[in-house]
DNA sequence: CTGTTAGCGCCTTCAC
DNA sequence: GTGAAGGCGCTAACAG
């Protein structure tokens, strides 16, 4: 036989399809002879339950959707890592869905998601799919943003709280003697791009340093050529706004023959992996990123428990220099609960 | 009404079930007219398919699964998006399984992945997982090997020769003062770990020169800790025979103070993208990584066509000097085809 | 070209 | 505790 369907096993135990079926769900009650029948059965002919039947049937797939920008993104990456190990941990399947950092191509994704009946969509949203995620949340589904949010939107939001890190960052710059703070800021298109920039502002207002700012989309070639262009414009210490954008900076300063932070005081953003590798180690904005993954999962889960959790949710990152020294005083989040890991 | 089916859209476009049905899914011949008033139904009412009931009926999921050791290693991460891009190029969805470079995870996967009923699996496989796999393939699950191979089990696999680079690679190495060669070794569970230490041994017993072989799994660690011991060896040059490997082995000698490629000849594996932030630039065996997911993808799709592509295909990786200038003679590819680039 | 009908595999009442 | 029957949303085969 092609596939043993759960009839064939029923009848191979010699019990009806209906027995065979709470003996293998565990809804219902089976004697527990028989549902050793059942069982021995299923195994004998290597059943494998088929999910699409199951899903049609009780409208629950036991599966979610993870939409980012880019897998080849080292934070992405992670984050997918980590949302992944968590749904797993509560019986959830996640299908990931990787952008390309194209809001289109977010919006075919979001499409096949509602076709496959995902129970709930987690997504670090662009702010020009508005409307595209206006429209799923209209639809019912359940949705949790993670890592940026749309303001208004009134979705559950996991995002970093930046703003003391940030101000730190720029302190520990000042107090090194700069005079002219280079910024790489990101797009006014990512909630990311608009609130670190807005943090910078306030931290430099304060103490009233000339401030050079380069705008660009999170992508490395934009922190390439932003980094290229502060360069040109005399800064003589640097701020980046995300970990792609410090990537680019970096690459662009080595070709100049420039080592960040030996050089030219340099502060990057995100611990991820590739950073390891510069000498001298490069001080960086960490964000909690375990924290968020683990957060965002379980936003999704109290929602496929028909709560309704508050909307947003801040993690606070914080100013690692390479002597380990943290600068910023984590009780400046607003999320109360002590951080997860594992 | 909570989720309009396509009856519903039968209904408001005032035609049958079944010719909604063949409108919708452009099987089977529709009035143009006709065609039009149901998709115009459709798109009011907001309607999505349900892949579940589509699938179940149709035997049929458009959807692939690709089964990694990890997200979190960039090589992978190329690679998941690369097939992610050729899979929905040919209308196909993918499930994105990251193993935690665990073969219990990887057993589990994969039987997720039957449960889903996908259409067929790109898996990179442990060689321990031989069993699972074999079953796997018995149930008559389209199946390609990706990266690596399992010998002997007559699955189409596309992967990489690396003879041509190794020998060269040893070669510039012994060219540059090499006498005694230290070279970080992948685990005899995969078949690039035994294939690449047969090819440098092959490579080395031309010369005679002398060697000293640390084996690792493939991961940071490992590469760290085998560093280590190459130096406390006295080793005058190395080789690294995977990209995360490399990147420990890297680690560890600017830890120790000294600058691969630099103070001591170095060769590292994979175009990565942290490797792009070492100065001085390291040498790197290089993989035609877009053709082996493009390859990998075409490989499946002949399957779902009931073709049975032939079993190994051998893309060439090449040695690239900081120069640019490659050593490897191209030609020594198995595979006939032009690499595809888009 | 269009309407009708019969399941795909499973879960879930409802009787017994 | 178990069996029988209905239906989830859709496609495919068959009439008309």
């Amino acid at each position: 036989m092609s596939r043993p369907t759960i009839k064939d096993i029923a009848a191979e135990a010699g019990v009806a399809l209906g027995t065979a079926s709470r003996a293998l769900s565990g809804n219902g009650s089976v004697a527990t002879e028989t549902r050793e029948r059942v069982l021995a059965a299923a195994e004998r002919l290597d059943f494998i339950p088929n999910a699409q039947a199951r899903a049609l049937r009780s409208e629950r797939t036991e599966t979610i959707g993870l939409l980012i920008p880019d897998v080849r993104n080292p934070f992405f990456a992670e984050l997918a890592h980590v949302v992944e190990r968590e749904a797993r941990s509560s019986g959830l399947s996640v299908v990931l869905c990787s952008a390309n950092e194209d809001p289109e191509l977010m919006r075919q994704y979001m499409l096949v998601l509602r076709q496959q009946r995902v129970d709930g969509i987690i997504v670090a949203p662009f702010s020009t799919a508005h409307d595209t995620l206006q429209a799923v949340k209209g639809a019912g589904m359940p949705l949790v943003f993670v890592d940026r949010t749309i303001p208004g939107m009134d979705v559950p939001a996991v995002v970093s709280d930046t703003g003391a890190a940030i101000r730190d960052a720029v302190h520990a710059l000042v107090s090194g003697g700069a005079q002219r703070l280079g910024f790489l800021s990101g797009p006014a298109q990512a909630s990311t791009g608009v609130e670190r920039l807005a943090e910078f502002t306030a931290a430099v207002e304060d103490i009233g340093i000339e401030t050079v700012v380069q705008h660009g989309d999170f992508q490395e070639e934009a922190g390439h050529d932003g980094m290229r262009a502060l360069l040109a414009a005399g800064v003589d210490a640097v701020l980046a706004a995300d970990s792609r954008m410090t990537l680019g900076a970096v690459r662009e300063c080595l070709e100049t023959g420039i080592v960040p932070a030996r050089d030219l005081p340099f502060i990057g953003f995100d611990d991820i992996a590739p950073f390891a590798l510069l000498q001298p180690p490069l001080p960086l904005i960490c964000q909690d990123l375990e924290g968020m993954a683990t957060t965002a999962v379980r936003l999704l889960n109290a929602q496929l428990r028909g709560e309704t959790p508050r909307t947003e949710h801040r993690l606070p990152a914080h100013l690692r220099l390479p002597t380990g020294e943290a600068l910023t005083n984590p009780s400046t989040s607003t999320e109360a609960e002590v951080p997860h890991h594992d």
